[in-house]
This record gives structure tokens, sequence and C-alpha cells, in this order.
DNA sequence: TATGAGATCAACT
DNA sequence: GTTGATCTCATAC
């Protein structure tokens, strides 16, 4: 069976549901990418979310409608790659923090300067940098390239947390990364203990 | 291993 | 002027 690819109708769901099902899932960016193992959701509804206080030009993308690229800058320095979901207006989205690297290390090695494969995508910032977006990919559908995603073979054991790196709703639970994995930006509590 | 500064931009006060 | 969905590098323990 070939890889079954991920269209809008896909993303047209709530971002509860989406973004637990995007790990295991296989990003490409011209080519270059892998496995999504870490990701965050953000909710109109949640004072972390960049669309909480409603439209700007930079979060313009996130009020369109679900499938679509929002790329934004972080710290002034990095940049971000989120997939726009839920209905138009719903203004939710979800955070892609970090990918397992397959596809393409050598040119992601080029752009990181980094020999480390584990730290070539472990973080938001660290993904963009190896996968070569910028906030000039804001705004494109993820169904036609460069973008590439397929949904995930197999049952990825998910495991959920805290999301990392803010300050506002910061005990809502709405990280999912992939169980046990070493391409991970922090890791997540071991169940059970 | 852990903390701290710096880079640098958009949105907010 | 301050803050933030970050990362790297330096310095200290």
């Amino acid at each position: 069976m070939p890889p079954l690819k991920l269209d809008r109708d896909f993303f047209n769901r709530s971002v509860h549901k989406v973004a637990p099902e995007l790990i295991g899932a296989t990003l490409l960016f011209n080519g270059v990418g892998g496995r999504i193992v870490e990701v965050e959701a953000y909710h109109h509804t949640d004072p972390a979310a960049h669309s909480h206080r409603g439209r700007t030009p930079r979060n313009a993308v996130m009020f369109g409608p679900p499938g679509y690229a929002y790329v934004y800058r972080s710290y002034g320095l990095h940049w971000c790659l989120n997939f726009v979901c839920e209905p138009e207006g719903s203004a939710s989205a979800v955070l892609i923090r970090a990918i397992e690297p397959t596809l393409g290390l050598d040119r992601m090695r080029r752009r990181r300067r980094l020999t480390d494969e584990r730290l070539l995508c472990a973080g938001p910032g660290r993904l963009c940098e190896a996968l070569g977006v910028t906030g000039t990919d804001n705004g494109l559908p993820l169904d036609s390239p460069p973008f590439e995603i397929f949904a995930p073979t197999g049952k990825p054991e998910i495991a959920a947390g805290v999301r990392i790196g803010i300050t506002k709703a910061a005990d809502l639970p709405w990280r999912y990364g992939l169980a046990g994995s070493r391409y991970l930006s922090k890791p997540f509590r071991q169940p059970g203990r």
C-alpha cells in the first residue's frame, strides 16, 4: 500500500484530535524531512495561542481555512512551523516541535552546520532551519509542494504532557510526542512514575 | 549539569 | 519599553 497523503479534510477537525494523530506522520519540505515526533496544540480560546487576542497581520493565516502552514518568527530570530486546523475562523493550529530526520540528512546538516543527527530537528526553530522553512512559506497549502505529509504507519505510542517555553496556560497537557523517541526537544515524563 | 546573556522582531502596554 | 510558542554559546559549579 502506498503511503496515505494527508489532505485538507484531515486538518478540518478539532485541533486536539489532529495533534496526536500527527505523531508518526512523515513531513517533507522540498523532499527533506522525516517523522513527526513532537507537536503542541493551540486553540483560539487558549491564552497561550497567538490567535487568542484576535487577528493581526502576523497570525492572519491562522484565521483562514485548515490545511495551511502558519510560519512566524520567534524571539526575533527563529522560524516556527504550524499547521492550521479546524473550520475556517476557528484560528487553531498545531505547532510542529520536532521530527526524526530521515530524508535529506546531508542538506539538513549543511543548513544547520551540525553533524549530531539527534539535534538536527529537536525544537521548532531547529526544525525550520534544517528544513529551510522561512517566513516566505507562510500561508502555503500543506497538500501540495513544497509540502508533503503522509499518514503514520502502524500505531505509534503517544505520550502527552505540558507544553514548553510558554508562561500562559502552562499547565494544559497539550504537548504530544512519540513515546521514547530520542529526537524529542525534551523528554516526556515516563508513565507510572 | 545549570544558569545567563545575546540575537532581534511583532505585538502589546 | 517590555515580553515572548527559541536557540546557541559562554561561564560557573
